[in-house]
RNA sequence: CGGGGUGUAGCGCAGCUUGGCAGCGCGUUUGGUUCGGGACCAAAAGGUCAAGGGUUCAAAUCCCUUCACCCCGACCA
């Protein structure tokens, strides 16, 4: 391809809506265009990008014996009510009405149509195991798209779904699948890890995601250097067993606190430490109030206490709710609650520690949690920080930022129970399916190789999913018409050989072809001008290391097919 | 949904406080000079100043309403 022929075209200003690298990239060298919040119109270059990383999930799909599939964006929603997630997925669903007023909605995902297809299709044991995917647009009702590609409304993903006759055969699909991930992330150029994650309300028993390590990642991942030990923040556990409290401990005792509503203000009031402090906050688990305790100075997890709650919509009451059930907003404290009190495990044992009086404007000291408080369960809910131990090993965890681009998840029977995926078994009973599903955020795999390859000058494409794996730019044609044939050749020889080229050949100044060259970020650049052919070749530039080489034109060809291939 | 911010040429922005001809840089077009790391000179095209309403002799500028977008938070396979 020439440039002359195509519409491309790049930005010289860093675009005002972008805020991470990888996103002002992709708009400054013209892979992406903005339509509105969290919807983008992808180029002809950004197109070659996003079918390369494509077909890589789909060679690497096939070779772990999953079969392609497609289903429809558009879904009745009687197949949401069937499963129950209608209402759980709630507002970030588009949902709309046909000509004869049913409803539809824009598929977020496809557990329910995929569960339904394989229970009309599969009904032996002999059929199974079976993994479909299939590589397709899906729709969010974001509330707040970001990072372009990131976070859209409208985003591409691979989804793959896997039916086996029992837990133990589904362990082994989920392996496939998982080994299948590691590959692909590997074949994009990305650093990306596994880690624990949760499942979310998706459901089931087991999930890793995978990450890619970059500091502007929203998920944050927690690990640990002793034992190997990685989750997502959201799910990951601490060891509480070395915490310390005071063993001495005086009369409960009432000190007024007026005004104080945070931590803070009550420690200062109080004059303690805010670790002193334990934060009491009423949440509703589908609709019933609980009370949830922990540490003053940590933040309750509410992944975690979603978990051990067990319910699907876990919300922090509002002010009316909390002193109705418990006590005043900002002095509100466990003694006493006639509600259901979930204590953090960190709290084990704590004595002389300050809690609300549930009286407005007093706080309690010399609390013992244990003496003073009935605790309904010892629960693992704070957030995990840097700093904790390891529930495995007890080293010290540190925190890392990642990108999720992957998720596996074991499902078990939570869609083939609702939509009747069974099969009969050899020894002729009726059983449920056991299944996983699998997903990559195509798009946001593509904008993530960028997150972890750009320099000052541009993007740095890994050969797999450079747009051209070589740029050509022709210089001096005006001068020499020599220039003009040696790149007309070197295009068709490149082809021939089955390489991507890009040709330069605008009528622009040399600086113009090499920051844009920089920018847009091909793998190799080939340089056309006279300075080399004087010396009877080409400039080879590798974009990566920024060595560059004259080679003789005989030799252009292998030197490009090594390059490549490093 | 709460808080903050921004909407002016394709892109990036000034002008708004204190009302008075619609501006700058980049890009685009034409001509010329230049030609190995985002050249220079000259000329030109390109605008419903987000939309609607109001105040005023006069509104990009002041007031009201609406919309869009961005950021923080809540939320989120």
């Amino acid at each position: 391809m020439r440039w002359s022929k195509t519409l491309h075209t790049t930005l010289r200003d860093e675009p005002q809506e972008a805020e991470i690298a990888s996103h002002k990239l992709l708009i400054r060298a013209g892979y992406v265009r903005r339509v509105s919040g969290g919807l983008y119109t992808f180029t002809p270059f950004g197109v070659r990008v996003l079918r390369k990383v494509e077909n890589i999930v789909r060679e690497e799909m096939n070779r772990a014996g999953a079969h392609e599939i497609l289903m429809p964006a558009l879904q009745p929603i009687e197949l949401w009510n069937i499963s129950g997630r209608a209402s759980q997925m709630g507002a970030s669903m588009f949902s709309l009405k046909d000509r004869q007023n049913r409803t539809m909605v824009l598929g977020p995902t496809h557990e329910e149509v995929v569960t339904d297809y394989i229970a009309h299709e599969i009904s032996s044991y002999r059929q199974l195991p079976c993994t479909v995917y299939q590589i397709q647009t899906k729709f969010r009702d974001e509330i707040r798209p970001r990072f372009g590609l990131m976070r859209a409304k409208e985003f591409i993903m691979k989804d793959a779904y896997s039916f086996d006759v029992s837990m133990e055969a589904a362990d082994i699909s989920y392996k496939a699948m998982y080994d299948a991930y590691v590959r692909i992330f590997e074949r994009c150029g990305l650093d990306a890890k596994a880690v624990e994650a949760d499942t979310g309300n998706i459901g089931g028993s087991h999930s890793h995601e995978f990450m890619v390590l970059a500091p502007s990642g929203e998920d944050g991942i927690i690990n640990c250097s002793g034992c190997g030990y990685s989750a997502n923040q959201e799910r990951a556990e601490r060891n509480t067993s070395g915490s310390e409290f005071s063993t001495k401990n005086g009369e409960p005792e009432d000190v007024p606190t007026p005004g104080a509503r945070t931590v803070e203000e009550a420690a200062q009031a109080v004059g303690v430490s805010p670790e002193q402090i334990v934060k009491s906050l009423v949440y509703l688990a589908d609709g019933k109030p609980v009370l949830a305790i922990v540490q003053g100075t940590r933040e309750i997890n509410e992944c975690k206490l979603r978990r051990v709650l067990g319910c699907s919509i876990l919300e922090l009451a509002d002010d009316e709710t909390t002193v109705k059930h418990a006590g005043p907003v900002g002095s509100l404290g466990p003694a006493g609650v006639n509600l259901p009190i979930y204590a953090d495990t960190g709290l084990k044992g704590a004595r002389d520690v300050v809690t609300g009086a549930n009286k407005e404007g007093f706080h309690t000291r010399h609390v013992s949690i244990e003496d003073s408080v009935t605790v309904k369960a010892w629960v693992d809910i704070a957030t995990v920080v840097a700093g904790d131990n390891c529930p495995k090993c007890k080293e010290e965890l540190s925190v890392q930022r990642g990108i999720e681009v992957g998720h596996v998840f074991k499902l078990g029977t939570k869609y083939s129970e609702v939509f009747d995926a069974s099969f009969l078994s050899a020894e002729r009973t009726s059983n449920v399916m056991v299944m996983g599903c699998y997903g990559i955020g195509v798009t946001r795999t593509m904008q993530a190789v960028i997150e972890q390859n750009f320099d000052e000058n541009g993007i740095v494409w890994p050969a797999s999913v450079s747009p051209y794996q070589v740029t050509l730019l022709e210089l001096d044609a005006k001068k020499d018409e020599n220039c003009r044939i040696v790149t007309e050749n070197l295009e068709k020889e490149l082809e021939e050989n089955g390489i991507d080229v890009f040709v330069d050949d605008r009528d622009e100044r040399p600086g113009v072809k090499f920051k844009d060259a920089d920018l847009i970020g091909c793998t190799v650049r080939v340089v056309v001008g006279k300075r080399a052919l004087e010396k009877g070749g080409v400039e080879v530039h590798i974009r990566k290391t920024g060595e560059t080489r004259i080679i003789p034109l005989a030799d252009v060809i292998p030197a490009i097919k090594k390059a490549l291939a490093e």
